[in-house]
RNA sequence: GCACCCAUAGCUCAGCUGGAUAGAGUGUCGCCCUCCGAAGGCGAAGGUCGUAGGUUCGAAUCCUACUGGGUGCGCCA
């Protein structure tokens, strides 16, 4: 028998795509092209092949591969795109790795790939492991994604859970792409609301000090700041009991967001989720940073003092009156209007520290910038874009992403949050409910501008519907195999499969879970460019509905299952197959920071 | 009023830098356990991709207008 390595046809794959079958099978076709040119069948003038690609076809029946070849080039070339495909089709059988070429519809190429091409990815998977699918689009560059960053004055709730983590699975992605990722939590304790947690400590401090708390309108109300009063009565005993809060602001302002990023952080971790760096606006205050960026401003003469025309449609009785204010030019960069930095009480508005934030990013130096916000910040895109356009070269990538609401469930039921009635669910309440792993993978379960339905008790339904379980339970089947081959007492160790008869896997059931195995880098590129970690969830439910698909066909097709009784060389390439199935499984489940299920 | 997001099978949703006869799950109907985990699988039926134009070899995908739903709109972050 041949070794798997060998079966190829010898010529060398591009080593910066030895991975990716699709990337593999496209420079062969570019390959052909070129000598196409060189026999004089193909014009050289004019001719490019950024545009011709090699995809998945979206019927099977079409073959392994399609190219487009012909058609994107028959226009530059004048030349009818049959013809060319005529003439490509004829080049690539010259090639070991394809069975079959054909054109069809308006000038598609149909490839069919020798199966010595996929039985020799099982054996690319198992040895590559983890790395399999690993890109070189992001290799030698760096990305920021801040999310979650939301005000340090409570605990998350469920909204923050989403984006939490989209933005962590994102950053996983970013970082399974090549990309140096930092992960990066903007804290906002230099505004107005943190006084206001700072006021509301102070009256959980005269609650801890026997005194009935005055909880007004507009302070927070909830109970989180209780052991934030018991603190403070412990640090200051009843020495700020009754004095003006021009005594107390600054100190208890400081103890109270301190422990409320604590919380923060403690409930980040419960989800699993890790920051790079938290940033402090109050530490951009402090340290001058926002008037020494708005000094460069203006310098680059982008601030003016000028009059903002009254918003309209809105309530037409309001206290509005012109004035004027400094501005920044955000609409010479794509924003609707012109954005004030400035209070009329000479204070910075809230867009001043994100200004000085943004551009901070910029001048960090990385190639990929992304905000992660929730939908109800929809409304921010423009001038956030409009920051980054003005202040960094076109070479930077920015993108914002907004993570839409999530609806709770209970039993079907709608579960109405409500802070004064007690029903407010915290992040935490959801971890320790349906725990981290379904809590992460059923939130990318939507594509992240779609809104979420969260049922409460269809997380933790063990059925097809739930992905969760779905994907978990493929990876819990491989583990399962694999013991039971065991103790059949046949050979199941890392060393046996890696060397195991790959050629024994030519069942077409065989193969078309190895095709899907071989669409996982290309998933993964494209997965990574659009910033879209879903398409990661919805592959892996892909990939275990082929598996579970062909583990079944072993019901009526003995001859399918993974172990055969006796013949240990047959076993070893079949499980050399669910090993890679798993392989591929816990990348992905790795990506999105799910842990993959050993038994169920 | 303006801006942004969304509209795909009865329901919940995928759909790649524009590709061929638009896919899953669920629900309905019919099958498959003496058999590696049936917590599963196979098959059938189900669509004017919100509407109307445009761009081109080709549009669910890009552009324009409209309809319907969500979010937001100076001195709050």
């Amino acid at each position: 028998m041949t070794p798997p390595g060998q079966m190829l046809n010898p010529r060398p794959f591009p080593k910066d795509a030895a991975m990716n079958l699709f990337t593999d099978i496209r420079s062969l076709v570019l390959d052909a092209l070129t000598a196409m040119q060189a026999a004089g069948a193909l014009p050289t003038e004019g001719i490019g092949f950024d545009n011709v690609t090699v995809e998945p076809p979206r019927d099977a029946a079409h073959g392994d591969m399609a190219t487009n070849a012909a058609m994107v080039l028959a226009k530059p070339a004048k030349m009818k795109p049959r013809d060319i495909a005529e003439a490509l089709v004829a080049h690539l059988l010259e090639d070991d790795r394809i069975t079959e070429a054909e054109v069809a519809g308006p000038g598609f190429v149909n490839l069919r790939l020798a199966p010595s091409v996929y039985q020799a990815l099982v054996g690319t998977v198992l040895a590559a492991g983890p790395d399999y699918g690993k890109s070189a689009v992001g290799q030698g560059k760096t990305a920021n994604v801040e999310y979650v960053s939301a005000n340090p004055t409570g605990p998350l709730h469920v909204g923050h859970c989403r984006g939490a983590v989209f933005g962590d699975a994102l950053a996983g992605l970013m970082a399974y792409a090549g990309y140096d990722v930092t992960r990066e939590y903007w804290v906002n304790d230099g505004g107005a609301q943190v006084d206001v947690l700072a006021r509301s400590a102070y009256e959980r401090y005269r609650e801890a000090n026997g005194q009935a708390p005055k909880i007004e309108a507009g302070l927070y109300p909830g109970d989180y700041l209780i052991p934030v009063g018991e603190a403070l009565k412990e640090r200051f005993g009843d020495s700020l009991m009754d004095k003006p809060e021009s005594e107390w602001l600054v100190q208890i302002r400081e103890i109270a967001t301190t422990m409320m990023m604590e919380e923060i952080r403690s409930d980040l971790a419960l989800l699993g989720v890790k920051m790079d760096v938290f940033t402090s606006e109050k530490s951009y205050y402090d340290s001058g940073k926002i008037e020494k960026t708005l000094e460069e401003l203006k310098g680059l003469g982008l601030l003016y003092n000028g009059t903002l025309p009254p918003p309209k449609g809105k309530a037409p009785d309001e206290d509005w009156e012109p004035r004027e204010q400094l501005l920044f030019k955000s609409t010479d960069y794509g924003d609707d209007v012109d954005r004030p930095v400035q209070k009329s009480d000479g204070g910075w508005t809230y867009f001043a520290p994100d200004l000085a934030y943004h551009y901070d990013k910029v001048k960090r130096g990385f190639d990929v910038i992304i905000d992660v916000f929730g939908a109800d910040h929809g409304g921010y895109v423009k001038r956030m874009k409009a920051i980054v356009a003005a202040l960094a070269d076109e070479k930077v990538v920015f993108d914002i992403k907004l993570t839409q609401l999530v609806k709770l469930f209970k039993n079907g039921e709608p579960f109405k949050m409500s802070k004064r009635a007690g029903t407010f669910i915290t992040l935490r309440d959801v971890i320790e409910q349906v725990g981290p792993d379904v809590t992460r993978f059923v939130m990318l379960t939507r594509r992240n501008d779609a809104p979420l339905d969260f049922d409460f008790d269809k997380v933790l339904e063990q059925s097809r519907e739930n992905p969760v379980f779905y994907v978990q339970y493929a990876s819990a089947r491989v583990a399962s195999v694999m013991r039971k081959a065991t103790e059949a007492g046949l050979d199941m160790s890392d060393a046996a499969l890696a060397k195991a008869d790959l050629g024994r896997l030519d069942h077409e059931a065989e193969l078309k879970v190895i095709a899907k195995l071989a669409e996982w880098p290309r998933l993964v590129e494209i997965a990574a460019r659009t910033h879209e970690p879903h398409r990661i969830a919805f592959y892996l439910n892909e990939l275990a509905a082929d598996f579970h698909g062909l583990w079944n066909r072993g019901n009526e097709v003995p001859s399918l299952r993974f172990v055969q009784e006796g013949d240990e060389a047959t076993s070893q390439a079949k499980m050399a197959l669910a090993r890679a199935v798993s392989v591929v499984i816990s990348a992905g489940l790795g990506i999105l920071g799910v842990e993959p299920a050993q038994e169920m």
